[in-house]
RNA sequence: AGGGGUAUAGCCAAACGGUAAGGCAACGGCCUCUGACGCCGUCAUCUCUUGGUUCGAAUCCAGGUACCCCUGCCA
C-alpha cells in the first residue's frame, strides 16, 4: 500500500478527495494537517469532529498532524485551558508526536513581515479609535471610507510601529492595518487590522509583547512555516480565504498552504458555544466544564463516554459542506455499540422494592454463578447470593398489568435472571398505594432454564439482588441537559428550555461485587444501560455511579 | 443587483454525464434466561423548484426559492 491510497475503509469525502489528487498529482509528496485550537476554554465534541478529522486525514494518507494552539490573544487565554486541551486529544487518542507548536512561536517572524509590508507601503498605523474605524468600515451593502492615515509615509508607519512593539502606547490608541481595499465586498479586505496594543502578559511568551497579531495575520503564515499542506477549518472562515490567501501572495512566506472548509458539527438537544457553556457552569447550573451533561470533552469523558465511541461517531457523522444537526441518539448509539462488546454484567436495582420469598428458608443462602457477559465466556463470571429477601425493581411490577406487560404481578410468575421462577402472591401497599413489599414463592426445580415445572415458558425475566448482601449506591440518572432538539432556536433565551430532570440521584442496591469495582470499567447493569462509578465523587464506602447511556428501550418508547 | 456558501429519505452522506452507495432511525419477521445484543427483510421511479442542452442529467446551462456565514482592536 503506497502512501497515496487510503489505508481506512472509511467513507470518502470531499477532503479525502483532495489530498487523494493533490498526491496523485504531485503537488504534494505528503500530507500535514493541524488541529488548531485557541486555549481560551474547553474542547467541545465539535472540536472532537475536527481533531478526528485533521488527525484521521494526516492517519489514512501517512502523514502527520500539528497540534498548535492559536494564542494571538493573551486576554482570553490561559494556561489551565492549553493543559486540558492537550489532555483533552490525547484522550480522544492522538498523538502529535514532536508537533506541538504556538502560534506565538512565531511573533518574531511575523512582526518581520509586517515591517515588510509597512516597507512594500501595504500596511499603515491607524489613530483612528475603534468606533471610528468601525465606522469608516462602511456596512454589508456600502463600501467603507478610506482613512486619513492610510496615507501615512512609510518612515512614519516604521516609527510608530516599532514605538507600539516598545510599549510606548496605551491600549487600544493605534493598531497596524493592512492597506487592502476599502470598497471590497468582501469587509475583511477592508484593510483588516493586523495588530492590536494589548499590554498583557501572555500564558506562553511571558511578558515579551505589548503588540500581538490578529488571527488572520497569523494563522496562514503559521500554517506555512509549519509546512501545513491542507489547513482545514470550519465554514465560517470562508470568507477570511481571500485575506488568508492575500498574505501568502504579499509576503515571502516558505510554503503555500491551502484552507479548505468544512461544516461544524451541531448536536441536539444541547448548546455548543463557549458562551453558553461558560455561563450554564457560572450561574451553576451545571456542576463545571467536567459535568456530565455537557458535550464538553471532559464532561463526556466524566460520563464514562469511552475515546473509541467518540472517534466512531466523528467517522459516523461524515464530512461536509451543509449545515447539518446530527441527532445526540447517534453519539448514544456509539456509546452503546462499543459498551456491548466491552463492558461486563452486573445486576442492580435502581427503585428497590423488597420481594419475600415465603417458601424459602429465613437462614438459607445459596451462590449462583453469573457469567459477566453474554456472548463471551472469556470474560468469566461471578457468583452471586441468593436469599429469602432480595430486590426488584419497581418498575418490574403491575397492580394491573397493562397489555403486553409480561413482568410481575399479583398471581405472575416471572423468571429471575440466573436464578429462580417466582410467583407473586401478595403486595402490601402503604396509604398513598404506594408498593411497599411484594410476597410470592419460589420453584425450587426452576434454576435452569425459563421453563416451570409443568413445562410452561416463563416470557419475563428480571433483574434482582440479595436484600442480604447487596451494596448501597447513588445512582447519577443522566438525560439530555434541555428538553428541545435546538435551544438556540426562537428568540427565547435558550435556558428556558433546560430539562429540569437533566440529574436524577437515587438510592439504589447493587450486587455485591460490585463493592469492589473500580471507575475505570464500565458495567453493563442488566436490562437499565450502562453505567460506571464517578471518577470524583466515588468513594470505597460510598459508591456513586453515573449512567453513561441507557439500553435501548423498546417496550417503554412504545408504550 | 453587497459578498461568500449550502440544498440528495426522519438525521447524516456517497455519486464527478451512463440510469440514486452506506450508516443511524423507522417498520416487519427470526432468535433470546437482558423487552438488550444478534440475524433476515422492507425503506428515494427519484436528488429544493421551473425551464433548457443531451440518446441519456443529482451531475452541464439559465431563471427562481429557502437556509447559513460576513459590518471584533475575538478566533
Amino acid at each position: 500500500m503506497t502512501s497515496n491510497e487510503q489505508s481506512s475503509t472509511t467513507p470518502n469525502n470531499f477532503l479525502k478527495t483532495i489530498i487523494d489528487e493533490d498526491l496523485k498529482s504531485g503537488k504534494h509528496s505528503s500530507v500535514v494537517t493541524r488541529f488548531p485550537p485557541e486555549p481560551n476554554g474547553y474542547l467541545h465534541i465539535g472540536h472532537a469532529k475536527s481533531i478526528c478529522i485533521n488527525f484521521g486525514l494526516a492517519r489514512d494518507f501517512g502523514g502527520r498532524c500539528h497540534l498548535r494552539f492559536d494564542d494571538t490573544n493573551p486576554a482570553k487565554e490561559e494556561q489551565e485551558y492549553i493543559d486540558s486541551i492537550k489532555d483533552s486529544v490525547r484522550w480522544l487518542g492522538f498523538d502529535w508526536g514532536e508537533h506541538l507548536h504556538y502560534a506565538s512561536d512565531n511573533f518574531e517572524q511575523l512582526f518581520q513581515w509586517a515591517i515588510f509590508l509597512i516597507h512594500k507601503g501595504k500596511a499603515y498605523v491607524e489613530d483612528l479609535n475603534v468606533e471610528q474605524i468601525r465606522a469608516y468600515r462602511g456596512t454589508l451593502t456600502e463600501p467603507g471610507t478610506e482613512s486619513p492615515f492610510r496615507s501615512r509615509s512609510i518612515e512614519e508607519n516604521l516609527d510608530l510601529f516599532n514605538r507600539m512593539r516598545s510599549g510606548e502606547f496605551p491600549d487600544g490608541t493605534r493598531v497596524l492595518r493592512a492597506k487592502i481595499d476599502m470598497a471590497s465586498p468582501n469587509i475583511s479586505l477592508r484593510d483588516p487590522v493586523l495588530y492590536r496594543i494589548l499590554h498583557t502578559p501572555h500564558p506562553h511568551v511571558g511578558d515579551a509583547w505589548k503588540i500581538y497579531p490578529m488571527y488572520d495575520f497569523a494563522h496562514g503564515q503559521t500554517d506555512a512555516i509549519e509546512g501545513i499542506t491542507h489547513s482545514i477549518c470550519t465554514l465560517e472562515f470562508e470568507s477570511h480565504k481571500p485575506l488568508y490567501e492575500w498574505f501568502l501572495d504579499n509576503l515571502p512566506v516558505p510554503a503555500r498552504p491551502r484552507q479548505y472548509e468544512f461544516a461544524r458539527l451541531n448536536l441536539t438537544y444541547t448548546v455548543m458555544s463557549k458562551r453558553k457553556l461558560q455561563e450554564l457552569v457560572q450561574l451553576g447550573i451545571v456542576s463545571g466544564w467536567d459535568d456530565p451533561r455537557l458535550p464538553t470533552l471532559v464532561g463526556i469523558k466524566r460520563r464514562g463516554y469511552t475515546p473509541g465511541a467518540v472517534r466512531n461517531f466523528c467517522e459516523q457523522i461524515g464530512v461536509g459542506r451543509s449545515d447539518s444537526w446530527i441527532d445526540v441518539s447517534l453519539l448514544e448509539e456509539c456509546v452503546r455499540a462499543e459498551l456491548n462488546e466491552s463492558a461486563p454484567r452486573a445486576m442492580a436495582v435502581l427503585r428497590p422494592v423488597k420481594f419475600i420469598i415465603d417458601n424459602y428458608p429465613v437462614d438459607q443462602a445459596e451462590e449462583l454463578h453469573a457469567p459477566n457477559h453474554p456472548q463471551k465466556p472469556e470474560m468469566g463470571g461471578r457468583i452471586i447470593q441468593f436469599t429469602r429477601e432480595i430486590w426488584i425493581d419497581a418498575d418490574d411490577f403491575m397492580e394491573v398489568p397493562s397489555k403486553g406487560f409480561y413482568r410481575l404481578s399479583v398471581g405472575g410468575e416471572v423468571k429471575l435472571r440466573f436464578g429462580y421462577i417466582i410467583k407473586c402472591t401478595g403486595v402490601i401497599m402503604n396509604e398513598q398505594g404506594a408498593v411497599m413489599e411484594l410476597h410470592g414463592e419460589y420453584d425450587p426445580a426452576s434454576r435452569e432454564g425459563i421453563h416451570t415445572a409443568d413445562g410452561r415458558k416463563v416470557k419475563g425475566v428480571i433483574h434482582w439482588v440479595s436484600a442480604h448482601n447487596a451494596v448501597t449506591a447513588e445512582v447519577r440518572l443522566f438525560d439530555r441537559l434541555f428538553n428541545v432538539p435546538n435551544p438556540d432556536k426562537g428568540g427565547i433565551d435558550y435556558k428556558e428550555y433546560l430539562n429540569p430532570l437533566s440529574v436524577v440521584s437515587i438510592p439504589a442496591q447493587l450486587e455485591a461485587s460490585l463493592a469492589s469495582s473500580d471507575s475505570e470499567t464500565r458495567y453493563q447493569f442488566e436490562r437499565m444501560g450502562y453505567f460506571r462509578q464517578d471518577p470524583k465523587d466515588s468513594l470505597p464506602g460510598k459508591l456513586v455511579f453515573n449512567r453513561i447511556v441507557t439500553l435501548r428501550d423498546v417496550w417503554s418508547t412504545n408504550k
